[in-house]
DNA sequence: TAGATTGTTAATCGATTAACAATC
DNA sequence: TAGATTGTTAATCGATTAACAATC
């Protein structure tokens, strides 16, 4: 039941598309997977998966394959998805929104409990049966309220104060996604989504793609 | 002007954050900058810094560091920033309208031409002077129009149509956000942002600090 | 049994870190 | 000049791939 080793880094990162991939399996009334299937599914290598899976032990079988309800609630165990986490969200603008909005967090145990913003017109609003409180009670509320994860939604300027209060308060946990690299303390953990640095790394291998043409074409020119 | 090799990949998934950070130096008037303190600010480290620009060649200077305009600018160059991308987003639902919302993308040279859904609620609405058009339509629509990106802000199960209905009508470049593995054929580009899988791995490093520090009380007791 | 597929070792590949001479 | 900091090489580390004996 328990792994002994940490778990390498690369292997961590996986381990939600693992899950994810497991459950959709499972919904499909898949019993069984093997590790070239899986891999393709989630384009891994089937080496890679077999390595990734024995971080943990022998949960497969020869000739047979992993059993997929087995490993499912086998990874979901090491993730802690059975775990509940209160959360709230600072900005209540499109992302913030999004955010409570989104529907599977709460089934997967994700309890946002309040919302914060700066601006009089959002205060006082009812979003998904949470209350949009002003940003000048976060502090007071963090030190009554035990929170688990801060999502910050603010303006990319505003985010490292928010950090900071967060820490003071002993927030374990920050989901960033204002366009901005944050210094968090040792003391906690930081997932960032950077949308605007995913769009312009697409449109990175974009262009690259423009660039490596255009160079062919020379080439067959000369 | 050109970097003759490969740029490597761990490189390439760094550059958005080398312009964004460039960028905020710019706009903070910093015209120098060494490789300790911009690795500092990034959370890597002074010679992570000095081997990843030099994929691109000498633009530092010894004893001074770099000069954050030139860098910036050459940096754009590589990313392609200055590039216009005509996108369609296919979901008006919370995600969809986070999108376009997002005020950021559209100075960036990324234009929203039409968002697409089923709902017939939301057909036929206006978002941000773009119309919302009943997602049947789609298909007849990419082949009327150059679309570079698709952004995809639908429900699991409708995503992977969508990457073969745009597959078929040549488009480039997929930008996912439904929380599913999607297979793309080698023409096209894909990036996704997984939303769940942040904030499950989030959750599995918080769970794996408790799961250490039970380990160190078992540890103090015996 | 025969066929399939894992677990695991060894080989390869790529990325990061360390160190320091070159030089601004 | 003296101090600072790069560019670059070599060493280390980690992740991926390949291969195959073990075994279900």
């Amino acid at each position: 039941m328990d792994h002994k080793e940490r778990v390498p880094d690369a292997v961590a990162r996986r381990l939600p598309g693992y899950y994810r991939n497991l459950r959709e399996l499972e919904t499909e009334d898949v019993l069984r997977v093997s590790s070239q299937v899986l891999g393709k599914r989630m384009g891994l290598t089937a080496s890679q998966i077999r390595q990734d899976i024995n971080c943990f032990g022998g949960f497969g079988q020869q000739g047979y394959g992993y059993h997929v309800p087995t490993l499912k609630r086998y990874i979901g165990q090491i993730l802690g998805v059975d775990g509940k986490h209160q959360m709230v969200i600072v900005g209540a603008g499109n992302i913030g929104s999004a955010v409570i909005n989104y529907p599977s967090f709460r089934k997967e145990g994700f309890r946002v409990q309040a919302l914060f913003d700066i601006s009089p017109e959002r205060i006082g609003q009812i979003v998904q049966e949470v209350p949009v409180l002003p940003v000048d009670e976060l502090e007071a509320y963090l030190r009554a309220h035990s929170i688990d994860i801060i999502v910050i939604a603010t303006p990319a300027d505003k985010a490292q104060e928010i950090v900071d209060l967060a820490a003071a308060e002993n927030v374990r946990a920050i989901w960033n996604f204002a366009p901005v690299d944050l210094s968090v303390p040792a003391t906690m953990e930081i997932a960032n989504v950077h949308l605007s640095d995913s769009l312009m790394g697409l449109s990175f291998r974009l262009h690259e793609r423009e660039v490596a043409q255009e160079k062919g074409k020379q080439w067959i020119k000369e």
